[in-house]
DNA sequence: ATTGCATTTAGCTGGATGACTAAATATAAG
DNA sequence: CTTATATTTAGTCATCCAGCTAAATGCAAT
């Protein structure tokens, strides 16, 4: 029961529950981006959401997705009620504005608009 | 935000919350036997509970006795919600069973009853 | 005042954990 | 097949923290 709470204790994790209630899904290369941490350290956090049943992945090609696991109906009320209290949280509300900076401007994006617009050589 | 996780993360500082809904008020000396840990580390949980805004303490003579804080109107509602997610964990149930035990023959009663009954000499 | 008990504070210690880098694995693209 | 990129795993290190004991504080009863 407690470890639900000690995955939601530490800040980068809690960080990572709520880009997810904002984004839906994200992976581990726009976390570890938008945290300021390495890929192995978003690795390992989404790892340890993971066990603790808040998030599930999804394997797409060399890239993995991330999502809030919704199969508890328990523990969709309390991301419910984490979702209202962050909608009150100034601080981390400037934080998630920093995500769509990441989000915008992707790897897995910025990769297509390249190979996409190859010709004309404009990036972001 | 994630300081309120942070404090429930723990598996001692959560079973004080648990015993806090089960029982309103309790001391630190039953939460010490309780807990099974020493009068200062129960001191300290109740502490970092109390940073956290969680429990509040009332000073009674020489004991301190601790309740939920109920100020804040979120935070009830998670408590509600740990409240019934405790009634599902059978384990916690049980470990809760022992609770009865301490208050039930607390070092306050007891003091009392040996103050009232000491001509008597019976003790429980 | 002195003694005794409840609690807190201070100081210490071992274990847990979050961070990193490097190496391993997996997949896509050339 | 080779190279490049995303992710995970392994290993290391520094820090945090929960526990302890001992000492200090606060209160009440003798």
């Amino acid at each position: 029961m407690n470890n639900l709470f000690r995955a939601l204790g530490d800040r980068n994790r809690f960080r990572i529950v709520a880009s997810l209630l904002k984004r839906k899904e994200l992976c581990v290369c726009q976390i570890h981006e938008w945290l300021g941490v390495s890929g192995a350290t978003a690795s390992n956090h989404l790892n340890a959401l993971g066990k603790a049943k808040i998030v599930k992945s999804r394997k797409d090609g060399r890239w993995v997705h991330y999502s809030l696991d919704q199969k508890d109906d328990d523990l969709n009320i309390l991301m419910k009620w984490i979702e209202r209290k962050i909608s009150e949280d100034s601080e981390l509300l400037e934080d998630l504005k920093r995500l769509d900076k990441v989000t915008s401007c992707t790897p897995i994006e910025l990769r297509n608009r390249q190979r996409e617009k190859q010709a004309t050589l404009s990036c972001c």
